[in-house]
DNA sequence: GTTGACACCGAAATCGCTTTCGGAAGATGC
DNA sequence: GCATCTTCCGAAAGCGATTTCGGTGTCAAC
């Protein structure tokens, strides 16, 4: 503390910068004063080893293969960072490239504890981090559930609600033969809209016909082919509820290719929210979850259990994803044979889409 | 060092684990299966501290008025982790929500020292940024060019070489009406890239049509407007070279909207190689980048530099973009007036688009 | 006028490593 | 056989903060 000659101890200065309590007013003040006067800033590596803690938390990408698959990560990320940075905390990014080397990651942040918290994205069904996590004492939120994860933080979208409303929804608009393309239930979010469009099936009193829980790849050729499949039932649905947007597009390429026109002949809702989806044409009905909001939460939820303030369990909280009515769902097309294969435009403002 | 009273001294053990020369090699060898067996892994804080080094690079996000404005984060970041985790530096994610906030965080770095170099993108024609940081002594390297990055590390795509490039292929399809819609000129790859469209017109003998340098923001709706701007000249073009996908899918709904078909009327190429535009219809060609690859150049120059190995001058690198042949790039249609407004749909096996 | 209580501050130990400096073997040269 | 290098390792001094422990001085109370 080579600044703090003018007139205190190095250790005063030290209190006063940290805001103990038995530092009087006016001696905080001048400190801070020419602390940033002298443009201060303590040696991070210095204080983060006296007083143990790291004030970081690490956020791990979900990659599979090596491979990204999310399109949401920039703002995830940078709802996370800004709320750190508000209280003074990084963020660091773990990019691991197996699931060994994740584990590996893992293990260092235990010992090394550089690191005082995680953020896990992208869980699957059963997912053996929770397990891990807890036995290396590594406190951690996840953004999503599992199986594993009753007795953890986490934050995840209520995706069994989400895929409800949308079945009703579809329901609502008098659709009673929706179909679902879901992804492979390993993913725990895959499975949770599965179920919501099962629970929106029952309430609204529909039946769940034979061939119509489809499941596929998180691609556009996995919806493609998936709608195919559904094209080549005997009694094809006329809606379908799509697990992602990405997943929703490829489905709307194979209802076009089969002759038909996305929320004509069959509507679809996708999930996801993406921006693109409304450029489509008709565009894209979809659900949006909120994500730099789901990232700032994320990181308060962490920081309050790595100081202690709040137990994991305390911290689970579940949000909503909102429906964006564009263009894609619309009331089916009872004895209406004649319009079958009609190319019909629809714009944005018939179907209230975002766009001007 | 609990670990060490085995056999050997503290300090041996420290030179052994960092590889020091003047320990015999059984030495080193015994001392890391030990470690190895105890799973010790040293205290990073107490470890950065007596080294003065921090092994941490900071990655700042390109925010605008606290809004994410690129799709491409989470590749970029990825590739920048990875190769950073494999040489044992750390990623931290930097997300300042204005130019002020941006100048603050510089500043604690300057003085903290807890990260020792930095990665920017999204560069502006006049960056302040390299200013500063070159004022402030933080070794940096910046993703994209500047009229201020003469002596900066920096690596870039050759944005103007991509659009000379894109122009040369239009007009050897035989286009020679061909425009532009561009960016707002203070970023200064939209520069880059107006001045690679006008190379490529001199080099092919063209001539620039008054109103054919056109200038959006950097939206849908932005393209849109403008090639409605452009539709409404006395004489459109027959081709546009678009500075972003988004951009270009924007002006595509523009070409529909005037009762054209993009790809036959008239022709667009894109930029950026999102894989969302090869599900349009016609899906669009484009230019893409490479981004993993990017991130871990950029990661890789940046510890040269902070090791000092090597001066930023040294560290300037241009990558190539590489022509996406989908569907929306074909020959003029010159003297075919009959087919006008016609929604020929042209699949993706007539233009060699990537999908199967 | 002594005694606590309280508010405020300083000295020194500590955090867990790296690194400088120097010293003890063993090898080499003549 | 002695001086001179090498090679290898130990002792101890930091790195720059936090934190424990203790010591003043002041004020109110008995």
């Amino acid at each position: 503390m080579i600044a703090e000659r003018l007139n205190l101890s190095e250790s005063t200065v030290s209190r006063a910068l940290n805001d103990y309590r038995d530092i009087s007013a006016r001696t905080k003040a001048r400190v801070r004063d020419v602390a940033d006067e002298l443009g201060y800033a303590p040696n991070t590596h210095a204080r983060r080893l006296a007083s143990g803690k790291s004030d970081t938390i690490g956020y791990v990408m979900p990659m599979q293969d090596g491979q990204l698959t999310e399109t949401f990560l920039g703002e995830l990320m940078a709802g996370m960072a800004k709320t750190l940075a508000g209280r003074g905390w990084d963020l660091m990014v773990l990019a691991p490239h197996s699931a060994e080397d994740e584990l590996a990651m893992f293990k260092k942040i235990a010992s090394a504890r550089h690191v005082s918290g995680l953020i896990i994205s992208r869980t699957y069904s059963n997912d053996p981090r929770f397990r891990i996590l807890q036995d290396l004492d590594i406190p951690f939120v996840s953004h999503g559930r599992s199986s594993d994860s009753q007795n953890a933080a986490w934050l995840d979208v209520d995706n069994e609600r989400a895929f409800a409303q949308m079945t009703a929804h579809l329901a609502s608009l008098g659709h009673r033969r929706i179909a679902h393309i879901g992804g492979a239930p390993v993913y725990n979010f895959a499975r949770q809209r599965a179920d919501g469009w099962k629970r929106g099936l029952r309430e609204a009193g529909l039946e769940l016909f034979a061939g119509y829980a489809e499941t596929t790849e998180l691609s556009f050729e996995g919806g493609q082919a998936a709608m195919e499949r559904l094209l080549a039932l005997d009694q094809p649905p006329s809606a379908v509820c799509c697990v992602s947007d990405v997943v929703a597009i490829g489905a709307m390429r194979a209802i076009r290719q089969a002759g038909y026109l996305p929320g004509r002949e069959i509507s679809l809702i996708g999930y996801d929210g993406l921006e693109i989806g409304s450029l489509l044409d008709p565009p894209l009905t979809t659900m949006s979850q909120p994500l730099q909001s789901a990232g700032s939460k994320l990181a308060e939820m962490l920081i309050t259990i790595v100081e202690g303030k709040s137990r994991p369990t305390d911290n689970q909280e579940l949000f909503r994803a909102s429906l964006v009515r564009r263009g894609t769902a619309n009331p089916p097309l009872e004895g209406a044979p004649e319009s079958r294969g009609t190319h019909r435009q629809f714009t944005n403002s018939t179907f209230g889409g975002i766009e001007s």
